[in-house]
DNA sequence: CCATACTTTCAGTAATTTCTGAAAGGTAGG
DNA sequence: CCTACCTTTCAGAAATTACTGAAAGTATGG
């Protein structure tokens, strides 16, 4: 009974689907992460139910090892989970359902991968340019002086961003909208 | 006089900067800004000078055309400037000097070419799944009332966070400032 | 400990992105 | 309106990134 009646509206269910995760794999090239791994995971945001591999390969109409790649890829991000049912061999993986946990997860994991190390290396270009390296007087020169100013500011700019994403972090979900909620009343 | 003296500190300020200046190529890569474009920038960020296309080209090793486009791109984003010289026929490229206005720029930038058009998919997407589309029984279905939860909340999430940003943008250099001492001391 | 039912890996290939260099396009001064 | 000097464009080449499919790996129930 419900098959009958039921079937224009999955179709349109599907388009409309269809439509955000095509816009969100586009999205998600233009923020480094690869199109295939953003469409997974923007179905199985959407969908709002656990997949096994089987179905998100061919609702994407990818292979199965770009499939499993990406799927693993994704669990490693902390965006989506595994999932086993007893009695089952087959996996399931599902989308965390709240929207500020998973920005929260990919925020913890880009500071991590990537201000972390541009960090380090700023420590090291301003040692290299310390008075010890390079010698007292040197240090005054006008280009040294101007390249380590740069240096500075821009350390101070991502010491703060992480400190800020920390708290974000470290709050997780009451937490953001507490930073939200502060934010728009402080202007 | 000075360049006895002054060419191994040269050589040194050289070895910094380009320290820097590859290790933030390799970060603008994951963030889906190509990796000559964010070397250009960070170039033009650290020597805190203007340089012409040749120095540039130069000093990178890249062809004419890659860094006249790359420079042009950098020019839409805001992010440099063209610098004529009076009585000089070469232009002059030079980084915007605050970390903060430079990461303003960005981000309103990127809101503008890919929050914006996610934010009119969504709508687009409930709209599809709205009563007058699929008939008022078929609303109610569970897949249907999940995908339109899903989309929500996202929209939700994303509305919020433009608001954020548009604060972040409409008060630029004090705001941000402002804007980071509240979020610390708000835990 | 085998058969079954799945998952992962990875070498080769396809698709995409980025880069080059030469030709065409400005433009300012003479 | 030429010449000298720079900049931009773009077709083709190079480099990079993503994908496939088949073989190898793993785990579970009998």
């Amino acid at each position: 009974m419900t098959t009958e009646i039921a079937e224009p509206v999955n179709q349109q269910l599907r388009l409309a689907q269809d439509l955000f995760i095509r816009r969100w794999g586009e999205m998600g090239q233009t923020w480094g992460i690869n199109r295939t791994m953003a469409e997974i995971h923007a179905l199985l945001y959407i969908v709002a139910l656990p997949l096994s591999a089987d179905e998100v390969m061919e609702r994407l109409n990818i292979s199965r090892g770009n499939a499993s790649m990406n799927l693993r890829a994704l669990c490693e991000w902390g965006i989506i989970r595994r999932n086993h049912r007893r009695g089952e061999r087959r996996e399931y993986f599902e989308s965390l359902s709240d929207v500020w946990e998973i920005f929260s997860m990919i925020i913890a994991e880009r500071k991590r991968r990537e201000m972390d190390p541009v960090l380090e290396t700023i420590r090291q270009c301003r040692e290299m340019l310390e008075e010890s390296a390079i010698g007292k007087g040197a240090a005054k020169e006008e280009a040294v002086r101007m390249t380590r100013q740069r240096l500075g500011s821009m350390e101070e700019f991502m010491l703060v961003s992480n400190k800020v994403f920390q708290q974000f972090i470290g709050n997780a979900r009451s937490g953001l909208h507490k930073v939200v909620k502060l934010l728009l009343k402080a202007f």
